[in-house]
DNA sequence: ATTATCTATAGATCTATAGATAATGC
DNA sequence: ATTATCTATAGATCTATAGATAATGC
């Protein structure tokens, strides 16, 4: 009845690998993916069976079991698949040379336009993220990774620019400037629980708006 | 087996009401709402099992059965509870009365202390209410009700001051104005799933912070 | 007599496995 | 021969109930 097992998987970087050896393999894992991702994005993962992931799928529960050991190592499938992806976007942005001539406010710009963009290529994956970051330390460690790279990024890149903040302390003035303008779009990106009063108003208004705000507080000089 | 009932409740105003017919009984309810409420907001609801809340009230689980119905009202109870507590404690800071002779900048730095006082007298019920409001359409609703209440409370304090805001839109400005200033409040007070580059600084210096941010964006005249 | 509480357990739901069947690739 | 998939179901967990026992208040 005991597990002792190869206890295979804690020391390598990744908590989760593809062992398919054949073409359809790939293809099984794919759709369990996405059918879990779907499902836990819209209903919570607690309120989804295996099986229904399974059903999603187009496979069968013993299908899933082949390819993921349990139901953890599936969620971890998914939290691992989507930080991958997000990991993925963010890195060109992050680049100075990127941003070469280009100002603050082009970087704020662009900043608010991607992130708007990834949340509606992939509606509710935040939802996902904190459901498991709950409950598991290697996800929330991995999250918290994730916005410490792209919030430390983006302050960057302003400080990249420091001869153009007006504001006394441009190093906690960056800092908070970012952390604002990334709780103002997690705000705006959750529209189920998060009710804000510029719902109505549309995206372009509300980037306006949020380059206006982080100017003002920076004291941007021209 | 059936469960024709009167079918009451629906129509009233509150969802639970007590129906003990002895002191011991509020005691009992009480307990089991606490027990609830501090398991919920630490473990999540569907990880809590309604023995755990019975283990934690010391009372058994068909004394909680005798009480509430099934786990939901239960789950209902602790959500109007916690509704209930925070419309009281949000209602006299928002008459303008209240505020008689005082600038933006007063309203703002009592705001912000309120939020972070409520958060750490009742840690977790952000994610209680989250929880519920993401399955429930009237827990959605009355939290939105609350939210709405407590942000155009706000917004409204501000604009009857209007004639100190510069910004060309104060009617935008104010209401954008208070949008970042919950989100970032919201960001701050959810110490677990959102890292904030600010989280080492201590209360004193992100009200600081945050009321020059409102100020520079409002374009604050004395 | 009524209300509240308890213990014990039925019933429902979900995760995970066993073992048979089908498809793939050397 | 190996890998992948399927059906059927065992086992675990949680919600909810039945029925007995204890406490309260008229």
């Amino acid at each position: 009845m005991d597990d002792p097992g190869p206890a295979e998987g804690t020391s390598g970087p990744r908590r989760w690998e593809s062992h398919g050896r054949q073409p359809r393999s790939q293809a099984t894992q794919d759709a369990l993916l996405d059918s879990a991702e779907a499902l836990f994005a819209s209903a919570g993962i607690d309120a989804t069976a295996v099986t229904d992931v399974a059903l999603g799928a187009k496979r069968s529960i013993g299908s899933l079991y082949h390819h993921f050991q349990n139901k953890e190592t599936l969620v971890l499938a998914v939290v691992d698949r989507v930080l991958r992806d997000l990991e993925a976007v963010i890195e060109t942005p992050l680049k100075p040379s990127h941003w070469h001539g280009l100002g603050i406010p082009d970087i704020v710009r662009n900043y608010v336009q991607t992130a708007l963009a990834i949340e509606r290529s992939r509606p509710g994956y935040k939802r996902i993220l904190v459901e498991v970051g709950l409950h598991d330390a290697q996800t929330l460690s991995a999250y918290k990774r994730f916005r410490r790279r792209l919030d430390g990024g983006l302050t960057q890149l302003l400080l990249d620019r420091r001869e153009n903040i007006g504001h006394p302390d441009p190093d906690t003035a960056a800092r908070f400037a970012v952390d604002q303008l990334s709780a103002m779009l997690w705000a705006r990106l959750d529209r189920v629980m998060t009710p804000t009063q510029l719902e109505d108003c549309d995206d372009e208004a509300f980037t306006a708006e949020a380059i206006a705000s982080v100017n003002a507080y920076l004291r941007l000089r021209e």
